[in-house]
DNA sequence: TATGTGACATCAA
DNA sequence: CTTGATGCCACAT
């Protein structure tokens, strides 16, 4: 019957997890794929909400900038960083260095099935 | 039920 | 150029 269960977190779940090594992608381009552009916001409040049993790369997810502002959230304090740093991604200063060459869309990448 | 909040995005001055 | 303010939607209390 209707469930509609909240197939929003689930979605940014799924999405986050599809993101490929080395890549990273924009809460506003995650929202835009789930058809919510308006609620990047509720981008980031799923990933400050993941269970423990989903495992998503939130550290591959940077704001429209290609800044960590969701460093803070993580362990440590360059933990993020650190991260993305470890998949080859150059990050200076919290920012992504060539955030559109690490820029991976998931509308366009995935592109629909 | 209403109020507050937030890991964003976009525009204006 | 920088800073401030607003919109937005879903979740938490």
């Amino acid at each position: 019957m209707d469930k509609k269960e909240d197939h929003f977190f689930q979605k940014v779940y799924e999405v986050a997890k599809q993101i490929p090594y080395g890549r990273v992608t924009s809460y506003g381009a995650i929202a835009n794929y789930l058809g919510a552009a308006r609620s990047a916001r509720m981008v980031g409040w799923a990933m400050n909400g993941v269970p423990d049993r989903e495992e998503v790369p939130a550290h591959r997810v940077v704001n429209r900038n290609g800044l960590l502002t969701g460093k803070h959230h993580f362990q440590g304090t360059n933990l993020m960083q650190q991260l993305l740093e470890n998949e080859g991604i150059q990050v200076n200063n919290d920012q992504v260095v060539n955030f559109k060459i690490h820029f991976w869309d998931p509308a366009k990448e995935l592109s629909a099935p």
